[in-house]
DNA sequence: CCAGACGTTGTT
DNA sequence: GTCTGG
DNA sequence: CCAGACGTTGTT
DNA sequence: GTCTGG
């Protein structure tokens, strides 16, 4: 299996789930953004590639997911872009270690008229913490490993008993390295996408132009 | 009742 | 500006 | 998330 | 499927 290094909407992810039967931990593989089950078009995954963790439970597209359908999305890093005036800056988020953690997601099952099937993900984001507001105001749900099996459980469905997971990593979690703008196309899913570049300039803290 | 949406991020 | 595709 | 398209008629 | 808006 070829490693990733810059997965797009639509491609496919890794995950664990509980299995439907057994509730066994099983691998699955979904593409990211989800397509609830009742949708008319899988285009509507591009609406739902994040979940606000403050609300899920009482939307409409992940309030089920959030009760039967959870699961943990693997990965060593991800991006995040930092807007400086009217430019974004990328940034790679990853462990001072660079072990791997699990995304707190959510999965659906979708089937089209013509027989086509399509299994999802999202991913639920919180509000950033003090590390991660100098580059943005939101950032991934992470589960730590002794909460895995609670978000496995299927049994586990009151959002009140979950609450408690939805909240900001540690403020050591990650580190933060920018990175070359080649990330910015999805053309480009090579390990250049994570080679730490030079720190950019500080934006202009000078205010009063009067545009 | 039926029709239409069902979402997030970021920016102004 | 907004939508679609990856 | 960002990049790139944003359209029709007609022909293969 | 379920909720919201009209």
């Amino acid at each position: 299996m070829k490693a990733r290094y810059n997965i797009a909407p639509t491609q496919p992810i890794a995950a664990v789930r509980a299995n439907e039967n057994s509730g066994n931990r099983e691998l699955a593989i979904f593409s990211w953004g989800l397509v609830p089950f009742w949708a008319k078009e899988p285009s509507i995954a591009h609406q739902l590639l994040n979940a606000r963790s403050e609300t899920a439970a009482v939307k409409p597209a992940f309030r089920g997911p959030m009760r039967h359908h959870r699961c943990l999305i693997p990965a060593d890093g991800f991006y995040e872009w930092k807007a400086i005036g009217g430019q974004k800056q990328p940034y790679y988020i990853r462990r001072p270690d660079h072990e791997p953690f699990y995304f707190a997601g959510l999965f659906d099952h979708w089937g089209s008229p013509d027989g086509s099937e399509i299994e999802s993900a999202t991913i639920l984001t919180t509000a950033a913490n003090d590390f991660m507001t100098p580059i943005h105001k939101r950032m991934p749900v992470i589960i730590p490993e002794s909460q895995y099996d609670r978000w496995l459980d299927p049994k586990v469905q009151q959002p009140a008993k979950l609450a408690d997971l939805l909240r900001p990593a540690p403020e050591d979690f990650f580190i933060r390295k920018p990175v070359t703008p080649l990330v910015n196309s999805v053309r480009n899913d090579m390990p250049e996408c994570i080679m730490p570049t030079v720190e950019p300039p500080s934006p202009p803290n000078q205010l009063g132009f009067g545009f």
